[in-house]
RNA sequence: GGGUGCUUAGCUCAGCUGGUUCAGAGCAUCUGCCUUACAAGCAGAGGGUCGGGGGUUCGAAUCCCUCAGCACCCACCA
């Protein structure tokens, strides 16, 4: 096909087809009669950008759609962003802050005016990238989960909660980032290890000469003491028991207090009290009734609580500290020290600090409990499996969800506070007032107050299978009685927490059922030397740009070669180049099918025949495989058989035994054949490689406007023929015997060769043969030649005569060398045949098996020797 | 401190229920080929005592124990 160019050339046919797709609406989904089948995104960033990680995961998501509607299933993927309240408002302060506008002179209205412009400039560039991956979510259905439904859904969730008691609003120690400004869940906080410094401090003894030392590694926090603590059974300490201390620099009386918390053996047995600025120190505070100083303001500066260095950063503070009291003679010695320190997960720079604070909280536990029983009885299915332990221990052991969070891009917390400070939950304002006026009947709008803070992120996404359905708001309605539940979940094990518990959590307690049946984890993504792909280090590759250079099909192929469920995987550009090889591959046994002329006189040759009954049993094969692999979520081992199964199977061995000899047509019934062929690969493939599958499928036969591969069904497995299997595996161990002798001889393939058996075989393969080799007659049960070349397959011996003279003493040299191999060979055989204890204990099956072993090996022998002494006269 | 994985060819990894689909694949390397679909290709070749040690078994890459190294997750040791 001459129109044809040799190489394949995405960027001819990817825009093409995914306007086709789009035009024909072929990606969108209503309920119907047809069983369905649905994913939903994970929303990223609405003002993100597509990364490596999101290549993966949504390139598996869309193979598992793919699959699905080719399956007949009423296949839904719906796509969505998700607001990213501390990610996104950075980025709007930061803009803001290039623009010389601090978000402190802004109201909250003006604020949300800009973040919301943000928004629509930005939002959304993701999913155009996803288009350009091939990605076949529902358009029509794009969610964000600051849209209306979902915002109202997330209001009524919270009025819910809170109604049923489970959210509550106290003062608690909580994790915060003093860059955003805001408190942060447990979980959003990453511990890294790190050197650091252990300061042992003086703290004069009241009344007495000597000091207590205290081994702290944040000196800066010694304002905010308000006692020392002590085990009580500390030998060294007992000393200081009754006692009072000193505060260093600070020249603050304060306690000395007993609590076997402290451990004996760290430092000097003397902790530091700093009840404001550590969860423990907190919680002695309580225990014992101390006294708490706040010492920070909410970005971490010193307050005016702490009485000096008011302004400071804190860990300027550290530093001048640490010299001012060395300057006093306060501090005993320095130490190097590794401890992990927790830094905010949204602003991976930033250390967190310990707030007490004012924040709502949901009462995890009753939540839990249903959704734990889920994972364990298999209701939800993890892949791989592992994670189910790393599940069960967070939602054994779950503490509250700190949701509140004190920003503005988000869902407003919908509290109202009356002018004496008492508060009424609804889910609007003239709800609150209704509620606010049973307490007092004077309260006008006016007097009420909506809470500042908003709810986390994920308070929102973990309703995401839901919500887009809009069960929430309208529970039971049509479309969320079809979709819902959702069959697989495809993320990453890091979100296991965030996100997906949560989400089944949420199932539970406002639907019922579960949100999915499977979760799919698959890796995080690494550069080749095994680091995590990420902005800073510049080493993950612009997906766009791999796109442009392979090819969208490529690119595919080349993440998924490596991504098996649940492993890192090792990216490297090298696979897409596999891929886009691939695509080339098709594209030319495209090229060659297209290319042949036709005849409806010519008759099959008895080669093509059997390639085709062959290929028929190795097709079906191959699906039943592939059928397998797919309901085990091994998606890229899927990817490779069929990949295997295309390249070398119908292109190496099927193509090369049905083209016709150059110049000559192929008969009318091969050439079906083969296009049916190429019709069933193409459809396997169409999952893993949408754009070539769709376009070549265009191609392979005539077909209708509107029409597409995504709805042509995946090949049904057929009879497979075991017999013509094994047939073809000899004939190919006899065409690579053949070939290596061709090539060990210099003998040019145009040289037509006469083969020699001694001994037999089914004469039906000798087409085949013939065909691949170019052979022009094979000799059953021959006279051995000497002047032969010579190799065995099975115990079967064949002799290709050569035309030149052989070398004797290369063959000789060749032949002794197999002959050493097969006596070894025996010897290990008849070895594990000699042990009664293996005949006796082993299945007969594997005895048996050996036996034939040795039968074989003995044959081989006796033909080499004779090959041998027939050559040494 | 607890947990979960991993360690197989130079590299990245398969190897699911112990035994001819058990020592594999791809990439890389090497040797021939511009053979009329494809040099982004074709035909071949070399390369591993399956992390160390012990055990169970007739038989172990595969099951058990142990040691070593690596990775990740969880946990309030200043």
């Amino acid at each position: 096909m001459n129109e044809l160019a040799t190489k394949y050339n995405p960027s001819d046919v990817e825009d093409k087809w995914y306007a086709y797709w789009m035009k024909h609406r072929l990606f969108h989904s209503e309920p119907d009669s047809r069983e369905p089948y649905t994913i939903v995104i994970p929303p990223p960033n609405v003002t993100g950008i597509l990364h490596m990680g999101h290549m993966l995961n949504n390139t598996i998501q869309d193979i598992l759609t793919r699959r699905a509607r080719m399956d007949g299933k009423n296949a839904l993927w719906v796509p969505g962003t998700d607001h990213a309240a501390i990610a996104t408002e950075a980025k709007v302060v930061a803009k803001l802050a290039a623009e010389g506008i601090k978000k402190s002179d802004l109201t909250r209205e003006e604020f949300l005016a800009h973040a919301w412009d943000w928004k629509e400039k930005h939002g959304g560039i993701i999913l155009e990238q996803l288009k350009k991956l091939g990605a076949s979510c529902d358009w029509e259905r794009t969610s964000f989960t600051m849209d209306d439904i979902r915002s109202k859904s997330v209001i009524k969730v919270f009025v819910d909660l809170y109604r049923k008691g489970l959210i509550y609003r106290g003062k608690r120690m909580v994790n915060w980032d003093p860059k955003a400004r805001t408190a942060l869940s447990d979980i959003e906080v990453v511990y890294k290890q790190e050197h650091s410094k252990l300061y042992y401090l003086r703290y004069r003894i009241v009344g007495e000469d000597g000091y207590a030392i205290v081994a702290t590694t944040r000196p800066e926090t010694i304002m905010g003491d308000t006692a020392m603590c002590i085990n009580p059974n500390d030998p060294k300490n007992q000393h200081l028991r009754g006692k009072r201390v000193i505060v260093p620099l600070v020249n603050r009386e304060i306690p000395v207090i007993e609590d076997d918390y402290v451990d004996i053996e760290f430092g000097t047995g003397c902790l530091k009290v700093t009840p404001a600025h550590d969860m423990n120190d907190y919680m002695l505070g309580q225990k014992h009734n101390l006294e708490t100083i706040d010492i920070f303001n909410d970005d971490a500066t010193i307050s005016e609580a702490a009485g000096m260095y008011v302004g400071m950063d804190r860990f300027a503070v550290r530093e001048q500290i640490a010299k001012d009291l060395e300057a006093a003679g306060l501090i005993e010695k320095i130490e190097n020290y590794e401890n992990k320190v927790g830094y905010s997960e949204r602003n991976s720079d930033t250390v967190a600090e310990p707030r007490l604070s004012d924040q709502w909280f949901l009462k995890m536990g009753s939540l839990a409990a249903p959704a734990l029983s889920a994972v364990d009885d298999g209701v939800i299915r993890f892949v791989p499996e592992k994670f189910k332990t790393t599940y069960d221990h967070w939602l054994t052991d779950i503490r509250d969800w700190c949701i509140s969070r004190q920003l503005w891009w988000g869902h407003r917390v919908p509290a109202y506070y009356m002018p004496d400070g008492s508060f009424v939950v609804a889910e609007t304002p003239e709800e609150a007032l209704v509620l606010a006026r049973e307490i007092n009947p004077d309260l006008t709008a006016a007097d009420l107050r909506q809470d500042e803070d908003c709810l986390d992120t994920w308070f929102s996404s973990w309703l995401w299978p839901i919500s887009l359905f809009n069960g929430i708001l309208d529970p039971g309605n049509k479309e969320a009685e079809y979709y819902y539940p959702t069959n697989d979940l495809v993320t990453g094990p890091d979100i296991i927490f965030f996100w997906v518990a949560r989400m089944i959590m949420a199932g539970y307690e406002f639907v019922g059922k579960q949100p999915f049946n499977n979760v799919y984890f698959t890796g995080i993504v690494r550069d080749e030397i095994g680091r995590k792909m990420s902005k800073q280090l510049g080493n993950s590759p612009d997906p766009l740009d791999l796109i442009a250079t392979y090819g969208a099909d490529g690119v595919r192929v080349g993440i998924m070669l490596s991504a098996p469920a649940g492993n890192d995987i090792l990216f490297d550009k090298k696979l897409c180049e596999t891929g886009r090889n691939f695509c080339n591959k098709i594209w030319n046994a495209f090229r060659l099918v297209k290319g042949w002329e036709i005849s409806s006189e010519a008759k099959a040759t008895e080669a093509s025949a059997m390639a085709i009954k062959w290929f028929e049993a190795k097709l079906s094969e191959s699906i039943a495989t592939v059928n397998d692999l797919f309901s085990k979520f091994r998606i890229s081992e899927a990817l490779k058989e069929i990949y295997r199964l295309f390249w070398d199977e119908f292109s190496s061995w099927y193509l090369e035994i049905v083209k016709p000899a150059y110049g000559s047509p192929i008969d009318a019934a091969t050439y079906e054949s083969t296009c049916n062929f190429f019709d069933a690969l193409l459809r396997m493939l169409h999952p893993f490689m949408p754009f070539i599958t769709e376009e070549l499928w265009q191609h392979i036969a005539e077909r209708r406007d509107g029409e597409s591969i995504m709805y042509a069904p995946t090949p049904a497995v057929g009879t497979i023929d075991e017999s013509i299997l094994k047939m073809m595996d000899h004939a190919k161990e006899v065409a690579i015997g053949i070939r290596n002798i061709r090539a060990e001889k210099n003998i040019p393939n145009k040289e037509q060769l006469t083969v020699n058996v001694i001994g037999t075989w089914d004469k039906e393969e000798d087409a085949v043969i013939s065909k691949l080799c170019n052979v022009e007659a094979i000799n059953h049960n021959a006279q051995k030649d000497p002047a032969a070349a010579t190799f065995m397959v099975g115990t079967t011996e064949v002799n290709i005569p050569l035309l030149n003279n052989i070398n004797v003493e290369a063959e000789l040299e060749k032949l002794n060398k197999d002959l050493e191999y097969y006596r070894g060979f025996l010897n290990s055989v008849l070895k594990k045949l000699s042990n009664e204890r293996f005949v006796s204990n082993a299945p007969a099956a594997v005895v048996e098996a050996e036996r034939r072993k040795q039968a074989d090996a003995e044959s081989k022998i006796a033909s080499l020797t004779q090959a041998i002494a027939a050559l040494s006269k």
